[in-house]
RNA sequence: GGUCCCUUCGUCUAUCGGUUAGGACGUCAGGUUUUCAACCUGAAAAGAGGGGUUCGACUCCCCUAGGGACUGCCA
């Protein structure tokens, strides 16, 4: 098979979230795995609600997770391959115009649902005479423009769906110029895709009737249309449509969250596959894996807590060298190689670390419950002499042990709170060479 | 209303007519860490319901129920 090209086509009219960060994912491992090419294209045809700070904001959480494109173009550069295209069509006599007002339109929708058939444009544009459509000019009505479908059977085998077949007679007949001249999507997504040789068009599962009416214009425009994969949409962990939901889940928030660029990875290119969903070290890894036939056709459930389990694994795997300059963003006392291989395991998040850069370097209270003051305070004179080392703690302890008769919970749990002030955190025995001396004299003291 | 798609442990899924229905995450238990967490091991846990077809159905067909998508001068 020769090399793929495709396309991750957002408009940059909202944040980029987890549903089309999925998309533009399998795109771009697809593309890797097959040493094709990933192309960004801006779909900013709607220039009312496109903006240049949501196409900035696109470009930096692609970067982020490392979905690098070959190459980017934006649609709004391009108006005048549009107009060959519908010049085309036109010539074809694929495209013609209609005087339907929307009220109209909505009108005669209704009209049909309530007669319980399906709302279809009537095609009354197409009985038109050339004397009735100069009149309607001269009274100053400007048309909208629609591709006339053939009203034939599309077929084709979808990647992720199988064969599939569109009765485009039970399709309106698109528009593809708004009355005001601007272009719909439908049109320049097809001529950027013929023109840009796309031969595989990956997204979600919404665009498939969309297929039926596109792969007609592909025909007429470029002979050819490319390969289609449509996957299943995201749902919500409690089965709801995850739209709901995608304030929250921008690709932008969860990054400021903390979280791991890998786990969300991880997570969007694994769900709804017959793969397990495990934390992946890197993109590389996902590719290597990465295949249609392993994506499932019912919709795949999005759950926020898988996202916290992988995120945690991939912290608590991570070498210090990878996160040093973030630790040291963090807290310049973070900035060490001990502390952090210390607490990593109790970081759910990386911005966690917050809390154990406090607990180690900060001021704590001290806790000290009542029936363990006399043991704490008798702790101090059995701390080793000398600095303190991994090993202080075992020896310690066992000297404590020795003297008290104290084991276990007992022994431990009155230490850790007394030197943390609380009762969960990580291992002492790394906690306490990073604390100090004094630090830990100090907190004895209460 | 119409068209299309989907339904296996709590979750993501394997099975492509004959399996003790497998794995992973989560959960629970045990172990280890003489402490919590982390880590290791083990266990519990599933074919939406009803009809067919078949020697035999999770698997094929039909119906019902539930879920999703589309049905825009949005993308």
């Amino acid at each position: 098979m020769t090399s793929p090209i495709v396309r991750f086509a957002p408009s940059p009219t909202g944040k980029l979230h987890v549903g089309n960060v999925r998309t533009a994912l399998i795109n771009w491992l697809f593309a890797r795995g097959q040493n094709g090419k990933f192309i960004l294209r801006i779909d900013d045809t709607d220039l009312e609600r496109s903006t240049k700070a949501f196409e900035d904001a696109l470009r930096e959480d692609l970067t982020w997770l490392g979905l690098t494109w070959d190459d980017t173009f934006s649609q709004s550069a391009r108006f005048a391959h549009y107009d060959a295209a519908a010049e085309t069509l036109r010539g074809m006599g694929l495209l013609y115009p209609c005087y339907e007002t929307a009220d109209e339109l909505e009108r005669k929708r209704k009209i049909a649902q309530a007669r319980g058939r399906p709302p279809v444009y009537d095609r009354a544009a197409l009985n038109l005479t050339a004397d009735d459509r100069r009149a309607l000019e001269a009274s100053g009505v400007k048309p909208h423009w629609r591709f006339k479908l053939s009203g034939g059977r599309v077929e084709w085998n979808d990647l992720v769906r199988g064969p599939q077949s569109i009765d485009t007679s039970s399709l309106s007949d698109p528009i593809l110029i708004r009355e005001d001249g601007s272009y719909l999507y439908t049109l320049p997504s097809v001529v950027d895709d013929v023109e840009a040789g796309i031969t595989h068009v990956v997204r979600g599962e919404d665009h498939v009737t969309n297929s039926g009416a596109q792969i007609e214009i592909f025909m007429a425009l470029g002979g050819r249309a490319p390969d289609m994969a449509h996957m299943p949409l995201l749902i919500g962990a409690d089965g709801s449509a995850l739209s709901k939901r995608l304030g929250s889940l921008s690709i932008g928030q969860l990054r400021d969250e903390g979280f791991e660029q890998m786990a969300i990875s991880s997570l969007l290119a694994k769900i709804g596959t017959s793969d397990n969903i495990a934390p992946r070290s890197s993109l590389d890894a996902l590719v290597a894996e990465f295949s249609f036939a392993k994506i499932g056709r019912a919709p795949a459930r999005f759950d926020e807590t898988e996202l916290f389990s992988l995120n945690a694994a991939i912290l608590h795997a991570l070498p210090f060298a990878e996160v040093r300059s973030r630790l040291a963003a963090i807290d310049p006392q973070a900035d060490n190689e001990a502390f952090w291989l210390a607490v990593r395991e109790n970081c759910t998040r990386l911005p966690d670390v917050a809390e154990w850069v406090d607990l180690v370097f900060g001021e704590i209270t001290p806790v000290i419950a009542e029936e363990d003051a006399d043991f704490i305070a008798g702790a101090a004179a059995h701390l080793p002499a000398g600095e303190l080392t991994g090993e202080t703690w075992s020896t310690w302890t066992a000297a404590l042990k020795t003297a008290t008769g104290r084991k276990g919970r007992t022994l431990f749990m009155p230490l850790r709170s007394a030197l943390t002030g609380r009762e969960h955190g990580p291992e002492m025995a790394g906690l306490l060479p990073l604390m100090g001396r004094t630090r830990v004299l100090a907190r004895l003291k209460g």
